[in-house]
DNA sequence: TGCGTCCGGGACGTAGGACGTCCTGCGGGT
DNA sequence: ACCCGCAGGACGTCCTACGTCCCGGACGCA
């Protein structure tokens, strides 16, 4: 018989996990399992599964098993990333559109986070911020660092996800520009406004700080090939 | 001789894009030929394929071929719905998360929008809010057209992908608790506001849009609970 | 008794072949 | 000139077999 169903497999899967409350790390049926549960082979039972897991609603370990995702908005990261590198003029419009949401999301929350940042949290951007120059990752915790208090999941997941995509794409910009010293003012002044619970100087400084990133774009846009591989 | 390859089957297929500048809607090779340039069988080749086609990365059709997708966020309306509707308390945190997101976003959008509005969209505009009423859709393509003058691609997919995934969990907040009237009253002020170049009015017009949107959520998550299937 | 090693089973990963379904384009019939 | 039917290409599904990985229990040694 055909195998039209309607309904695709992935759909199914979902509908199977909702259906018996899976709630995220439980373990999904294994794959002979769902191949009876489903009336599929296990051919096409694994092409739906691979599926999800590139969406993040299953996880996938080895020898183990399959489990029930969080659905991380991080794993579209390849997508989007992708989608920046095919934009015409070697993506750089669309990192610029990237930076333009970021600095959208992050100057409309900085001001409630600035009521509300406690001295401990103060003490911890700050030594974030100290860590700037040697470790890479510092920039990334401190975005997340800042924005944790505001109880907001999803916009905590963009804000990783674009600041991945974006150092991920960055290095075709051309040579790498290090310039350290003024991140580290940009954020230092970030951190003063919150400290000083100013809302309205926290935005200006967040905004000064997306200015420098938009310039380096611009920069990068002005030139006229990035060295293709 | 086993598979181990390092990069993953899909991060390959990824780079052979890259490689080619093959361009969105440009025909990708047949499996057969991926099996030859990629050193893999048909089964691993289509399952990396269809992770690929999950991500919208790749596009295909059936008994025709397989092309470059636009990689268009809204191919992940599967994987925020899941999130949304895996939260504990029926996902009603993780929806209002999502209307926070919108609202951050378009009330930092609408004010640059307000300056730069021509007087040919402002008719486009009204059209749709008088229509809102029957079409469902026209709330959608609303706010499409209220940023599409930002040139921020970017922002139009987010904001379009929110209204889906908000539209396909609403349902479940309970009873339909059509409020017509208010929606349209809330569309028109925004327009109103627009019309007259008034970017503070035109947030404040945003903001009370959200703020009944907001409220609908706080009374489904008073509710007890909303009759699960 | 306690611990480390070995081995078996379960589950996912890869491979190859066969057949069905869908679309396109070409050629012949009307 | 138009319509229909057919062949070929490409994706969709199914089946079988074997490899790889992880876990837990059995076994042997100290």
């Amino acid at each position: 018989m055909p195998t039209r169903d309607g309904a695709s497999l992935q759909e199914r899967i979902i509908a199977l996990i909702h259906e018996r409350g899976l709630a995220p790390g439980a373990p999904m049926p294994t794959e002979v399992q769902l191949m009876d549960l489903l009336g599929a082979s296990r051919n096409s039972v694994r092409e739906a599964v691979r599926a999800l897991r590139a969406l993040g609603i299953v996880e996938i370990r080895h020898g183990h098993g399959t489990f029930v995702g969080h659905a991380s908005l991080d794993v579209l990261t390849p997508s989007l990333a992708f989608q920046v590198r095919s934009g015409q003029g070697g993506g750089i419009r669309a990192l610029h559109d990237l930076v333009e949401v970021r600095e959208l999301l992050e100057t409309g929350l900085i001001g409630q986070v600035a009521r509300t940042t406690s001295p401990t949290r103060l003490a911890a951007l700050d030594a974030l911020v100290n860590g700037m120059d040697r470790d890479r990752g510092a920039d990334r915790a401190f975005h997340a660092l800042l924005y944790e208090s505001c109880g907001n999941e999803l916009v905590l997941q963009l804000i990783g996800l674009f600041w991945d995509v974006y150092h991920e794409v960055e290095p075709t910009l051309g040579p790498p520009e290090e310039r350290t010293a003024e991140i580290v003012v940009n954020h230092r002044r970030i951190v003063a406004a919150l400290r000083a619970r100013d809302a309205e100087a926290a935005r200006e400084a967040m905004r000064l700080h997306f200015r420098d990133v938009k310039a380096r774009i611009a920069r990068a846009k002005a030139r006229p090939l990035p060295a293709p591989t």
